[in-house]
DNA sequence: CTGAAAGCGCTTACAG
DNA sequence: CTGAAAGCGCTTACAG
């Protein structure tokens, strides 16, 4: 059972004030006697008075709720990334709503729908993997600004939040050709994704600007980018007459597998065949040898995702449309490089 | 600029109808005509009716959000619980607004107290380790339904959802004892905190039970259980006299420190030194040797948790106080055990 | 079967 | 400097 709140009503009565005087004074109006607002401001805090945001929103039409969607909020970066959302949020007087779209578009829209039901200011998302149609989301956007992080979108007209995914895998093929290496494979992404498809491109720029040949049969593509996956194309990578030097898994736990498989078979790490991830995940320090990975500032990109969604609340008028890259940052370890 | 919804003054007028009559239709009222209910369905379907969701709860009381805090988003466990508490929650129709804790007390009444005012439904916490006053979350209590899930407490007089965990860390310790261990060491945490006691004890019974002699000196307390305080107390385990030949790590991250410890002086894992973790963290199967851990459920932790919060909120006289314990599962893996 | 009216807790233009 | 009144979008007891 809840306890009776007090509301401003019950403030104004005990004072014998008007329910306005009281909103005034506790909302810092100048129109009201300083001897007024302290008295209002005492009593309210004597009696515990919280307002209700939701009379408060309903009437401002403002909720002070911003609404998240995210594939999966058990992926480590993802976490890191709703932890600097919630901090900054947090900090400028927001709510959070988080939601899983489990990358099912349907559900992504379904999600959006019900964000919009609950009235939030604004939505940041990360895109679905299999988001194709992208009319649902371009729908919503007339209502209610949003921001795409992480896994954006260039068919959406709004602010982005991301990795410089692009320049990330290009240094990371740079270092690894500048350690000798020639034959570079790469394991990515077979539905189209946009982290995969940006380090891909990546990729493929550092080879050409180096002048070396591209070979389709060292690019492999798979549906599910994961550990497993990384053991299972790693054992069709072996099996090629011509072996690559080198592997870019586009993630870590791709690349992990990698690992554990070549050491199945004893093949000397790096200088047999290096291997670089992407994403500096926990596991990297722990695999052995240790994985060279580009760390993503996770809190910054959700920080900076809310500041700008507040940006855009705030003012309503403009719409951002501009595209904030955050810097990865490669570090160097024992799977490409012994100290020793 | 948000674009003019339709409400249901909109659709009265667009049918002339009242405001009440649109409302018990799309409520599907048994007062209402059917021939009435779906011209006005058909109309909110055409016009993209969506409730005001806070029109609603303001006037219901009601809001179906869920507030969840949690200490750290991060940890993989927690992102788990998180999983089954969205999951659950959209299913029956609840929005989770979530926030951290940080363990911080103070921010962690903040947090509470803001959840109050959006007004939630129900609130889901996991309490943070250096809760030492539960005074501000009795008084919070009285106002609104209150679960606590993984970290719970018994000072809280409300329903927990929690892990065997005495029982999980017996299993563990009478597991080494079963492989011949006899000087079993523990690395626990030094504050408060209900998962680290309640791990302890369960060590302790099965010490106990076995007629093994308890020994302060490999009883080891630390400010913060992490990796890195794993290698410390590890090299610390090293240098007494009688060594112990297995050591319970109550948290999967000190256990992975400890055995990176032991590999570097060449330690033979189990032989010399079995070592157990807790949580059945991604890391547990990356480390070499792969480490003997604890699964916990978390997806089922988070769902239950909103089973019984919904519970309360619909029912709102028969508070629950119950406490729910979900099986941890013991997973043997190489540390302990070498299957060759 | 349908409608007019009150009210949830708040803010704010208007009046004094 | 303060108050009375309208209204945000909805539900529901009351009336017919």
């Amino acid at each position: 059972m809840k306890k009776e709140t007090t509301s401003l009503k019950k403030l104004a009565q005990e004072l014998n004030l008007s329910v306005s005087t009281i909103s005034r004074a506790l909302n810092d109006h100048p129109d009201i006697s300083d001897s007024t607002k302290t008295k209002v401001q005492k009593l309210a805090a004597k009696l515990n008075y919280v307002p209700n945001i939701f009379a408060k929103g309903f009437r401002q039409h403002k909720t002070n709720i911003i609404g998240v969607i995210v594939p999966n909020i058990t992926h480590y970066f993802t976490s890191t990334i709703l932890k600097g959302i919630l901090e900054e949020a947090s900090l400028k007087g927001y709510r959070v709503i988080i939601s899983e779209s489990n990358n099912d578009a349907v559900k992504q829209t379904e999600m959006l729908k019900t964000m919009l039901q609950f009235n939030v200011d604004g939505i940041l998302m990360s895109i679905s993997k299999v988001t194709r149609q992208v009319d649902d989301i371009l729908r919503i956007i007339d209502n209610v600004p949003l921001i795409l992080f992480d896994k954006a979108s260039n068919k959406i007209p709004c602010s982005q939040v991301v990795i410089n995914e692009e320049e990330s895998a290009y240094n990371a093929i740079e270092h690894l050709i500048n350690i000798g290496k020639k034959r570079i494979a790469i394991i990515k992404e077979n539905e189209y994704s946009y982290n995969s498809e940006r380090r891909y491109a990546g990729y493929l720029r550092a080879l050409k600007e180096h002048n070396i040949p591209i070979d389709e049969k060292i690019i492999i593509s798979v549906d599910d980018i994961s550990l497993r996956q990384g053991k299972r194309m790693t054992n069709l990578l072996l099996s090629i007459k011509n072996k690559p030097d080198a592997i870019f898994a586009i993630t870590d736990s791709a690349a992990i597998g990698v690992i554990q498989t070549l050491k199945k078979f004893n093949i000397k790490i790096p200088e047999e065949i290096a291997i670089i991830g992407f994403s500096n995940s926990i596991n990297s320090t722990i695999i052995e040898p240790m994985l060279t990975t580009i760390d993503q500032p996770g809190e910054r990109m959700g920080a900076t995702a809310v500041k700008y969604m507040i940006e855009e609340i705030e003012n309503p008028n403009d719409i951002g449309n501009k595209t904030i890259e955050l810097k990865g940052n490669l570090i160097i370890r024992d799977s490409t490089f012994k100290a020793s």
